[in-house]
DNA sequence: AAAATCCGTTTACAAATGTAAACTTAAAGC
DNA sequence: GCTTTAAGTTTACATTTGTAAACGGATTTT
């Protein structure tokens, strides 16, 4: 089964993405031995969020005996993707490089992550903008307040 | 009324959020004409969601004649931590600068994003560590595969 | 063979979320 | 003064989410 287009995963499936990314095939045990662990959940917990996983179809089976062996069907940096977005859906585009210069600030961050960083950013100069367009809605940010805002 | 800790701002809830954010002193009626255009929203609509935020504490009222007039209690910054946070959540802590790097591949910057995100990360040296603690439980991602993982 | 166990499936159920109408009351218009 | 309107409050209701027990069939254990 093919993920539908746009289903989400939600933070408790998410739990159980990442026990499959991990592991790569893995049964039910597997995964509800994790997240005991993790997030003390009880078996029938953990069997809810695989069920619904496979009805979504970013997990698919394979019989095994009279069991199945769960695998992803959607990679780990798709599924990320869809959180990044997320996260820039609730901001104005003019603020994504402030946001992620906070991000940069907070994280814990190796030098080789700087490093890495650094270079992204050079390549990144490439393609940089004179002017990021704004994409809000009048009164969703300041930007076009100046043209577009009545006054009041 | 104060935010109770940890309450979070639904994606609904965030729309509303942001014209507030924008205009400083809104009455209802301003909200619910920009969520009109943006979202389609009935006014009945955005109605529950400023109850439900004055509920929450997020946004505080002042009277104005028979009516309000609504301020936000919390900055965006502070809700955008939220986001953020959230984000990180999803992942081992070693993929966050693997994942800051996609994040700054994808967005459109300008050039003056790309000096700011520069000189960060030039700050940022100065507490870059050796190598970054992964803090997940074994299972969830391949970093402790080794010495913790059962093999079958 | 009977009992205990294991796993997938079904059902349950409260809380959160998105969406909105209905109701209430005060103000504004006629 | 009555009517319409506009804003705040209450109620409604389907869907999603988190959490889990119950059920049913296969398997392993005794």
């Amino acid at each position: 089964m093919i993920p539908e287009e746009g289903s989400k995963i939600t933070d408790a499936e998410w739990e159980v993405m990442r026990v499959v990314w991990t592991l790569k095939k893995v049964s039910s045990k597997e995964i509800s031995d994790v997240l005991k662990e993790k997030k003390d959940w009880k078996p029938a917990t953990t069997k809810t969020f695989i069920g619904r996983l496979v009805k979504k179809g970013m997990l698919s089976t394979e019989p095994k005996g009279n069991r199945y062996l769960y695998t992803a069907t959607v990679s780990e940096d798709e599924s990320l993707k869809s959180v990044t977005d997320e996260l820039f859906y609730h901001i104005c585009n003019k603020e994504v490089g402030k946001t992620i210069a906070e991000l940069i600030s907070e994280a814990i961050l190796s030098h080789k992550d700087v490093e890495i960083l650094e270079k992204v950013l050079e390549k990144k100069k490439e393609d940089a903008v004179e002017e990021v367009e704004c994409n809000c809605v009048p009164g969703q940010c300041q930007c076009q307040e100046h043209h577009h805002m009545k006054h009041h």
